[in-house]
RNA sequence: GCCGGGAUGGUGAAAUUGGUAUACACAGCGGACUUAAAAUCCGCCGGCCCUAAUCGGCCAUACGGGUUCAAGUCCCGUUCCCGGCACCA
């Protein structure tokens, strides 16, 4: 055995032995209880960042302890290799997209190796395979049969510089990111899976889901955003013909307040205004400007135009002004809104900005408003809380619900209205001008139509060498892809070039890994032996869009008669934390924005250490500070963990990585207190070594202890007792924490009776409850300290209850709240008898100075409180 | 702007159900070993006050209120930070 402790021979061996044993082939056995445990797969962006370093160590934390609870675990990898980043650095190095990626899947690959994972490899599954998204051309064709998919014109960021469709992320401050041009929207038509059918489905089964967290469940049914409200009409005359203008309210009480109606810019009644109006015309071409963005529109200064048109208030015939708002989506819901600027906020602060008039409908009962509108005055006598009507002639007096009732019904009775649910969720549109993702099975055939790429002919192969040059979807130029025989005439026909949303690649991988090696189906009955996913770990930022869709496609899947195994495709989930890092950028001449990575950046901080600006270290200029963020591909701002890796090993990466945070809560990434995790192995390592005789030919503990080994061993089961219920909630920081208290009392350890056969435990307990985390160094040290030959199979520890009993407890005493003390009792003294004890102390007689206490709070085990 | 989350020593954090706030580490300081350094080991380490030193007292879990015998933990309000907002993945 060595006596230093060298990660490097001990990680490569213990690599070795499980290659060579095939120790995590996972092989489906209906006799023994399943735990599929996954992580979500990376972007092969290039390099691994600290953000996967922790991901996937929490998931072979959990993987590995499961299986030494005698589970049949799963844990597999793969790649969500179609993506925007792939291509922008096609643009930067000429290299195509498909080289690239493949390039950092093998790199990324040996690093995830590197960190001892207990990945079972075969079941590796790829994207941007034409293996792997046959199967989303496949389903999509499902889908459009069914109904689920279909067309319709989505609004798009358009880039007039580049001519291309820009990607949300690539439009900053309303700029193209590479030409600084301003961004327009743009109408253009795109194929959408429509899963608001699925929208009750999917918030109602959130209750099925007890392994979630709360917050992503609230975060999910916000999204959905299920509410009840009425759908009503504005009738107006255009041109000689009756025409209803439509709008959806969940505040129909306040109908009886609306003073005017704005409409999007897009909607039909402003085109029509427009057209003998140039500066309303010029107005709504404005509001074209601007990015799509619901953070951009929500924040952006409110702006209007009248139309000079008048639609009628359905209940009253009052006539009302119909505006133009730069706030309003055609895509939300019908295009326009009424407006009741005394109980909507953004309503008020229209009106106040163009003058419009303000009624108020309802009282919070606080005093009535006479006074100027000022903001106070709007929070205090109108706001946009439930009340009681007024001033709204038949419906005064009446509350929220009654208020609507009566208002909905008396609009059905016009054949003006109902009552309607109204999901915020809008249908899922996955059509990109994009190169590098999934061809859409189409074909456009002039005399056809639109014909679906038979199932024969399926995968629709992309092209792997492509480069694109940010002007428009290079596709478009590949005529071996483009031009087809139309499947039903024979006739010419061209392809679809419009690639689907990666998040579609990503909504069904988890399936896949069950069945991936199956080339006639999508998933096979395998599916039903591991689905659900027992445990899925990955990012918080994923807690709505990738884990919805996932949740959609999963119920897709089961209605086209697939065998998914549930309804839920993942029964727990660990929401991970983001590792953040500071973000570096400069702007371009261009007026793009180009941001730094850590490596390119030389860091200037105060004497307190903290962080003030930092330098290029390519021209020695300072760079833009943009604060701190997750580390990305696009931010520049990861953190390579290869020289964390080689400088100290893996099970120091994965150990401080544990050890750091929990593992939901967010982590700025800082290095200090590496050197402490090594430290610790290092001492774990020596440990074992100067006591590799003792231990070998230890016989098991038999009979009474003395009180400092008793003590010792007390230790040791208490702090086995900790590590596994932490290990059970997923609080890994304090099982690495454990492991530190275990070994501080082991090397403690007084002479005596039994010495060894207690350190022999303790030892063995100490290397079980952290093989999870550091796998290598306790596979070694189990072996060469003759526990057995292989650490992975070795059961879990127990905890001796036995060794945990005191005779005598020691108690906090409190006086009035504070700590005043401690009194010493008897293990089985009762209430009465605690009571008893802590009164008569000297301290308690000091502040009680002879009176009688008022109360005594007994909580056993931990304190007393006496109150005088 | 809307939805979700967070804030505890110089730093990462602990406190599992309302019950000793700061476990376990990092950094720092002091010491041992050494010709020296590294490594290793030992000790100290929230702030203020009292004391020769102990003993002890007061304050402190972002900020302001509240509930309770008892609040980091529960309730109300505020600030700042992070994640998401539908074409980053």
């Amino acid at each position: 055995m060595q006596d230093k402790y060298s990660p490097r021979d001990i990680e490569t061996a213990a690599q070795k032995y499980w290659d060579e044993s095939q120790a995590f082939k996972a092989v489906e056995d209906s006799s023994k209880k399943k735990y599929y445990c996954l992580s979500m797969f990376p972007y092969p962006s290039g390099k691994l960042h600290m953000g996967h370093v922790r991901n996937y160590t929490i998931g072979d934390v959990l993987t590995r302890y499961h299986r030494m609870q005698g589970y049949n675990v799963l844990q597999p990898m793969g790649w969500d290799a179609f993506g925007l980043p792939a291509e922008n650095a096609a643009m930067q190095n000429g290299v195509p997209p498909a080289k690239w990626t493949h390039d950092n899947i093998a790199y990324m690959k040996k690093q995830l190796q590197s960190l001892g994972f207990a990945i079972d490899w075969e079941r590796e599954v790829t994207t941007c395979t034409p293996e792997y998204y046959k199967w989303n051309q496949w389903l999509f064709l499902r889908m459009l049969e069914k109904g689920i998919a279909y067309k319709k014109t989505q609004t798009v960021n358009w880039d007039p510089v580049d001519q291309t469709v820009l990607a949300n992320e690539q439009v900053i401050d309303g700029r193209g990111w590479r030409t600084g041009a301003l961004v327009e929207k743009r109408e253009i038509p795109g194929y959408y899976f429509a899963i608001t059918q699925y929208a009750d489905e999917l918030l109602a089964s959130l209750d099925a889901l007890p392994g979630w967290p709360e917050r992503v469940k609230t975060m999910q049914a916000n999204w959905i955003g299920k509410s009840l409200g009425v759908r009503l009409a504005f009738p107006y005359t255009l041109d000689g013909k009756a025409e209803k203008l439509w709008v959806f309210t969940t505040r129909a009480d306040t109908l009886m307040g609306v003073t005017y109606v704005a409409v999007a810019a897009e909607h039909p009644l402003a085109t029509h205004a427009a057209k003998n109006n140039p500066e309303l015309a010029a107005f709504i071409e404005k509001c074209k400007q601007g990015s799509v963005m619901e953070a951009d529109v929500a924040t952006m200064e409110k702006e209007g135009m009248k139309t000079g048109l008048f639609v009628q208030h359905p209940l009253t015939g009052e006539q009302v002004e119909v505006w133009v708002g730069n706030y309003v989506l055609m895509t939300y819901g019908e295009g326009a809104v009424m407006a009741v600027p005394a109980h909507d906020e953004r309503d008020f602060g229209f009106a106040k900005k163009y003058s419009l008039p303000i009624k108020q409908v309802i009282t919070q009962m606080s005093k009535a408003g006479e006074e100027a509108f000022s903001d106070s005055a709007w929070q205090e006598s109108y706001g946009s809380k439930e009340g009681v009507c007024i001033n709204s002639g038949k419906y005064d007096g009446l509350g929220y619900e009654a208020a609507v009732d009566a208002i909905a019904a008396d609009l059905a009775a016009k054949g003006l209205g109902e009552k309607k649910v109204q999901y915020r969720l809008r249908d899922w549109g996955i059509s990109r001008q994009r190169y590098w993702g999934c061809p859409i099975p189409l074909i456009h055939c002039a005399k056809c139509g639109t014909v679906h790429v038979p199932d024969d002919q399926l995968p629709v192969k992309l092209p792997e060498d492509c480069v694109p040059d940010g002007s428009g979807n290079p596709l478009k130029k590949r005529a071996d892809f483009l031009n087809v025989a139309c499947p039903q005439c024979g006739g010419a026909a061209e392809r679809e070039t419009d690639t689907m949303d990666t998040f579609v690649d990503s909504s069904w991988y988890y399936a896949r890994y069950c069945s991936a090696d199956n080339a006639n189906a999508m998933v096979d009955e395998r599916a039903k032996y591991w689905m659900p996913v027992d445990q899925y770990i990955g990012g918080i930022e994923h807690a709505i869009l990738h884990l919805l869709y996932a949740r959609f496609w999963n119920k897709v899947m089961r209605d086209v008669g697939l065998s998914v195994g549930s309804d839920e495709p993942f029964a727990n989930l660990l929401t991970q934390g983001m590792v953040l890092n500071h973000i570096f950028s400069r702007r371009t001449d261009k007026g793009g924005i180009a941001y730094f990575a850590p490596e390119e950046l030389e860091l200037e901080h105060d004497a307190n250490g903290k962080l003030v600006g930092a330098k290029s270290k390519a021209d020695d200029q300072p760079v833009d500070y943009n604060g701190i963020g997750t580390m990305s591909k696009s931010k520049r701002n990861g953190v390579d963990p290869q020289s964390l890796i080689e400088t100290y090993g893996a099970d120091t990466a994965r150990f401080f990585m544990m050890f750091a945070s929990p593992p939901e809560q967010t982590l700025e990434w800082a290095d200090a207190g590496v050197d402490g995790a090594h430290r610790f192995l290092k001492r774990v390592w020596a440990f074992g070594h100067e006591n590799a005789a003792l231990i070998k030919d230890a016989p098991t503990v038999n009979g009474k202890l003395g009180d400092e080994l008793a003590k010792l061993r007390r230790e040791v089961h208490l702090n086995l007792k900790q590590a596994t219920a932490d290990l059970q909630r997923q609080q890994f920081n304090t099982v690495a924490s454990a492991g530190m208290k275990l070994l501080n009392a082991l090397e403690r350890a007084a002479e005596g009776d039994q010495k060894a056969a207690v350190i022999a435990e303790g030892f063995s307990i100490l290397l079980r409850v952290l093989s999870p985390i550091t796998p290598h160094i306790t596979h070694a040290l189990w072996q060469e300290l003759g526990y057995g030959t292989d650490i992975l199979s070795a059961p879990w520890p127990q905890v001796d209850e036995a060794a945990l009993v005191q005779d005598e407890l020691e108690l906090v005493l409190q006086i009035n709240g504070k700590l005043r003390g401690s009194i010493k009792v008897a293990a089985s003294a009762d209430k009465a008898a605690i009571e008893a004890i802590a009164v008569a102390s000297e301290t308690a007689q000091q502040h009680l100075n002879g009176a009688a206490p008022k109360k005594v709070v007994v909580v056993p085990g931990r304190l007393v409180n006496i109150v005088c």
